[in-house]
DNA sequence: TAGTGTGAATGGATTCACAGCC
DNA sequence: GGCTGTGAATCCATTCACACTA
């Protein structure tokens, strides 16, 4: 308590994430301990880099040791707040929402999903296939839902141009964070947005492969 | 020529890529011109942002006036390299990887999905409806037909303990940057890599909502 | 010896502010 | 008046280097 949201940079965050994701397979691999400088290696990124991350939220390494992997994966989590489950709708339930929907890398996180949305009628009451069957609900529906689930994360995979008007129904309903898959800036209303745009990642690639110089 | 690659900051590479995305809407709503702050505006930051990002690549607007919506999109897209069309290939045709075939946002943005490849004899044969339908090969066939179509880029949508093995074969294959949906931190083998790890997106806004502190 | 935690120093990126142009 | 392009100034993030600890 008291100490915290001193201002984090948004890159530590970012990179917490990874360090998580690190520690999993570290831990898997039945290694008990790991050091700034393994870890960090791992990712391509210094050691100094590590620690000063870590340093932002407490003092969690042994000297000498390094870091007890099960215990930093808990801080971490704790930190993300990803030690409790997370209720998670799904809006749009097209190819890349039905997809997503089935994608079991969800739930191995805490992350369950709880129900599905779709506005179109044609769609409404067919069954997606997650991690248990959901039956697509309309749009109306929503808000009663994110009160009963206590459900406070959307993902949201509609076309581009529904999308701000999507997302201004999901924060009136009640949900606090999206999961963006339109290609399009969400203008915020209070909200905290994550945005994945499949064209904008392909292009850092093409810049890098033949932009810059024509080579 | 010649004044390229002087280094460009990677995340006004990034950026480059947003202000494309929004001047294509902006053109689509018929505006000949757009001024550094309306443009930075719509996505959440600064008019000297907008310039000097796009400082870095030439002189592209008009004293005055601001830049012509029209010019300024065939210049990001030069420098991102995506005047020109790209052949891209699918690695992986599971859940994700068919959602991400029917995509119809990558042919839009002149990306061409032009063969799909998985390890799965159970799946490959089968057929895949992108815009055109494709037939599931099997990864043997991946250098071949890479030539042939002078594929330069993959999508890669595999499982993670897979994924590190199969980004090497597709490296072999000669293909130069890889998206990768698999979350696990990729060794790059001497090959471009961008990662969208979808956990990673929503643990990001768990710390926004409930992490930091325990509001 | 191995390795953390952290002030100090460095290096980059963002913002400011203004000269110049339409 | 409106707007770009850009050096200067500021701000922030990363790295260095070392005191300290097991």
């Amino acid at each position: 308590m008291s100490k915290s949201q001193h201002n984090i940079p948004t890159p530590a965050v970012r990179r917490l994430s990874l360090y998580l994701r690190q520690l999993d397979a570290i831990l898997a691999n039945d290694q008990k301990t790991v050091s700034s400088r393994q870890l960090g290696e791992s990712l391509g990124m210094t050691d100094a880099q590590v620690r000063k991350d870590l340093a932002h939220f407490g003092q969690f390494g042994h000297p000498g040791i390094g870091y007890r992997v099960d215990e930093l994966i808990a801080r971490i989590r704790c930190i993300l707040g990803t030690d409790r489950p997370w209720n998670i709708l799904l809006v749009g339930a097209g190819n890349l929402g039905r997809a997503l929907a089935s994608y079991r890398g969800f739930a191995h996180k805490g992350f369950h999903l709880v129900a599905v949305f779709d506005s179109d009628p044609g769609i409404v009451a067919q069954t997606i296939r997650g991690d248990t069957p959901l039956v697509v609900q309309p749009m109306s529906e929503m808000a009663r839902i994110v009160k009963k689930m206590d459900a406070r994360l959307a993902v949201m995979a509609v076309p581009a141009d529904a999308a701000q008007e999507v997302a201004d129904q999901i924060r009136a309903a009640g949900v606090q964070g999206i999961l963006n898959f339109a290609p399009i800036a969400i203008q915020p209303n209070d909200c905290a947005i994550a945005s994945v745009d499949l064209t904008v990642h392909l292009e850092q690639l093409t810049f890098q492969i033949a932009g810059g110089d024509t080579a």
